[in-house]
Parts: C-alpha cells; sequence; structure tokens
DNA sequence: GCAGTATATTCCGTTAATTGAATATACTGT
DNA sequence: ACAGTATATTCAATTAACGGAATATACTGC
C-alpha cells in the first residue's frame, strides 16, 4: 500500500467523511448515502474508488452492501483520520457532526419500532 | 488551509520529497533538481503547485530562486512528513536518503573550494 | 416468474493534473 | 549592448478524476 494513494483517498472531503463513518464500524451503502445526504451514484463511486485502493471492502447481505475498513488499516490512514478529528477546522467539525449522526442512526435501528430487517441490523454489528 | 489541498500536495512522491527538503531548510531550485534528479521544467512547475496551494514561497536572489516553507506550517503537514520520513516503506527510504544527500550537498558548498556563489550560498543558511 | 429494492456500471461530457518541447523572462558579468 | 545562466511560462497532448442520467445487476418476497 503506498502511501500516495492514501493521500489521494484523503484528498477529496467526501472520501474522508465515508472513511471516517466506515472506520468507526461497519455501514451499508444505503445508510452512508444518508447521512452523507448525497446521490447514490456518487456513494457508490467514491465506495469503488476506495475499494480499488484497497482501503475498504465490501461483503453483500441480502440486498444490502456492507462496507467495512480492509486490514490491517494502515498507520498513516488512522493518524490522519484522528488529526482530522481532533482538528478544529470545518472538516473537523463535519467528522463531528458525522460521528454522532451515525451513533444517532445506530440508535434508531436498534429501537423497537424500527423497520430495519435484522439481516442487515446484524451484519452492522458483525 | 484546507486539509484537502495538503493531501493533494501529499499525493505524489516528488512533491512529497520536495517538501521534506524544503522543510530542513531553504534551497534553490538547481539543487532540487540535482536532489531529485528531474528535469527543470518538472521541478518548477511542481514548486509552482505548491506555492498556488500556500505551501512554500519563493525569492529570488540573483540568478537563483530560494523556495522555502510558508509560515506557518500547518500541523497537518508537518506530522505528516514526520511520518512519512519514520516509515520502513519506501517512500520512508527515499526520503532518508534525500536528507542524507542534502546534508551531504550543503556541507560541499561550504568548502573552501566550492563554487557556489557567495549570494546563493548565504541565501541558503538564512 | 414478476415487481420491487439496493447497489453497481456504463456512457458521456467536463475539469484538473501531468508531461515535454519550445520559448520567454530575469538576472549576471563583461 | 551582449552572451550566458537560472528559472518560469506557454502550448499541446495525455491521462485521471468527477458528476449525472440511464441502465444493468443482484437480490428479496410473493
Amino acid at each position: 500500500m503506498d502511501a500516495s494513494e492514501i493521500y489521494k483517498a484523503l484528498a477529496d472531503i467526501q472520501r474522508v467523511r465515508l472513511l471516517n463513518l466506515i472506520e468507526a464500524s461497519p455501514l451499508c451503502v444505503c445508510h452512508l448515502q444518508t447521512l452523507l445526504d448525497a446521490p447514490q451514484v456518487k456513494i457508490s463511486k467514491q465506495l469503488a474508488y476506495l475499494k480499488t485502493l484497497g482501503l475498504v471492502e465490501a461483503e453483500r447481505r441480502g440486498n444490502w452492501m456492507i462496507y467495512r475498513m480492509a486490514q490491517p488499516v494502515p498507520d498513516l490512514l488512522t493518524s490522519n483520520l484522528q488529526h482530522l478529528r481532533d482538528s478544529k477546522e470545518s472538516s473537523g467539525r463535519q467528522l463531528q457532526v458525522d460521528t454522532r449522526a451515525r451513533t444517532q442512526l445506530l440508535k434508531q435501528l436498534a429501537a423497537p419500532k424500527s423497520t430495519c430487517p435484522k439481516v442487515l441490523f446484524n451484519a452492522l454489528c458483525s
């Protein structure tokens, strides 16, 4: 894994947001779509890009694709995501918002009235 | 200064090498050219690119252009260069080689028989 | 098999980056 | 003024990245 590839991945705020969310724990495309408020094709393509870089991997569960970090996560990636989350720049604030929204979303999915299929929910918790 | 811009700068090994060399202390284009063993136009353009990103600045001294880091150097840049220098990947080894070559070069320039013009030498030491 | 849902891919136009060759600019020393 | 050196810029060709619309694929439940 070349350092340049990691920097290419980080050179776009949307990809950073995707990586930040996925790093916390696996997520499916529809939720990433919701959290980033971006069209399906865009999310799908950026995930494909991250996959060609070898940074994430996908696994199908029924209709859903679950994306997770490819192991091992390079140090360079981990430390940069950490740095960005801690920063007071606009990107840092964005990541913090995303992280909160993600927690909120997962809480909703876990609620009794949730319409989230169990196949999907279990996959997210694995 | 946007984080994405810094990552764009780092997404190319030659630019990383330039930044790594310049970070240690100012250097002129001809020496960067020598150290990276790359054609003049390429170096000049990559320096121009780094300048548009606001990461470096240039100052003319006679025939020579002295490039230095723009102040303040963003944390994100400093820590990444450090990380890369410390890494055992090929890019890390490259930076270590560059740094040694740079020291060697400056030593030669300081030697009594050096043909390096004093204007230039003094600029490099400022 | 069929309708519906989630996701990926293809097609196409647009912009950004990368390169080398040639040329221009800015300066020096004589 | 002129020749030489260092550096930057322009031009033109190539490739990479980006975005949206439309379409294809993979799966589900019935």
